[in-house]
DNA sequence: ATTCGGACCTGAAAGC
DNA sequence: TGCTTTCAGGTCCGAA
């Protein structure tokens, strides 16, 4: 589900709640959320603070005093709520964290399972998996570099989380769309004016998208369970035949690599070599 | 080396 | 109405 945006709204709210409250126990209900250890390692969290909140990437990283972090990766209905304990617990709520003088606990909620949450220690939580650089922490220097001897189809390298870290399906569409380039265009065929366009475009998306706090298609919902509003906003995602912002030509849907590319023929033309 | 399908899961929506 | 199929914000793995 989640994608930079929404994590990163999440993250924000979550902040706000819970920086700094102490850990007084937990609820393991679906063990095979948690990776990469035992129960037994939660444990430690007995009575720790959380003193940050971070993303990277997708990636959720919750901080305790005590030089151990949960590492989370939403995947695709995967969610953190705040609510109160009071409040029913339902089937899909795999893990509960609850505070030392508090009402309000953290749930994490996944319907299709597929989220993860790995105890490690804090220093050892960067190193975990090999992620590409921040797409909003980046100069438009870097960003042409990434792409020196790449040959993939563009909206491929996108998605690829050790090329560029945070973008998802949703997301690979409104740049591509913003800026003007197919998604099957090589990246070898790129030029410089093209690889400026498509780092300006993939900024002004996420950032307008983080200000609009995500985009709510199904289940996306931040940790206070609002949802955000920038599907609102979408141009191409999901908007099979339906008329091109831009243009008016009907927006196709095309399938590759066991995804869906919305995309609008006439403003992103397919780019071939030529001998 | 890329690309594909399948696997992991569940439920909503569309199709018949 | 009710059963079946398709599809989904992700990622990993193994086979062509």
């Amino acid at each position: 589900m989640p994608e930079l945006p929404e994590v990163e709204t999440i993250i924000r709210s979550l902040s706000l709640k819970i920086k700094g409250f102490e850990v007084s126990s937990f609820k393991l209900l679906f063990p095979g959320v948690l990776r990469n250890s035992s129960q037994k390692i939660l444990e430690r969290l007995r009575g720790r603070k959380i003193i940050n909140l971070r993303r990277r990437g997708k990636m959720i990283l919750i901080d305790f005093d005590n030089d151990l972090s949960l590492l989370c990766h939403l995947k695709m209905t995967g969610q953190f709520l705040i609510c109160s304990s009071r409040e029913p617990i339902d089937k899909h709520t795999h893990f509960i964290l609850s505070f030392k003088g508090q009402l309000e606990e953290l749930r994490f909620r996944d319907v299709r399972k597929f989220g993860s949450i790995f105890c490690l220690r804090t220093p050892e939580v960067l190193k975990f998996s090999k992620l590409g650089p921040e797409p909003l922490e980046m100069r438009f220097p870097r960003f042409r570099r990434l792409f020196q001897s790449r040959r993939a189809r563009l909206k491929n390298l996108l998605l690829n989380q050790n090329f560029i870290a945070g973008i998802g399906n949703i997301y690979a569409n409104e740049i591509l769309f913003e800026a003007k380039l197919h998604p099957l265009t090589p990246v070898s065929l790129l030029e410089e004016e093209e690889l400026l366009e498509l780092w300006k475009a993939m900024r002004l998306v996420l950032r307008k998208a983080i200000k609009h706090r995500g985009s709510s298609i199904r289940d996306f919902k931040d940790a206070e369970g609002r949802e955000g509003n920038f599907q609102d906003c979408h141009q191409v995602y999901g908007k099979e035949s339906l008329p091109c912002p831009r243009c008016g030509e009907r927006i196709e849907r095309l399938c590759h690599g066991g995804r869906s590319s919305f995309f609008c023929s006439r403003c992103q033309k397919e780019k071939r070599k030529t001998f």
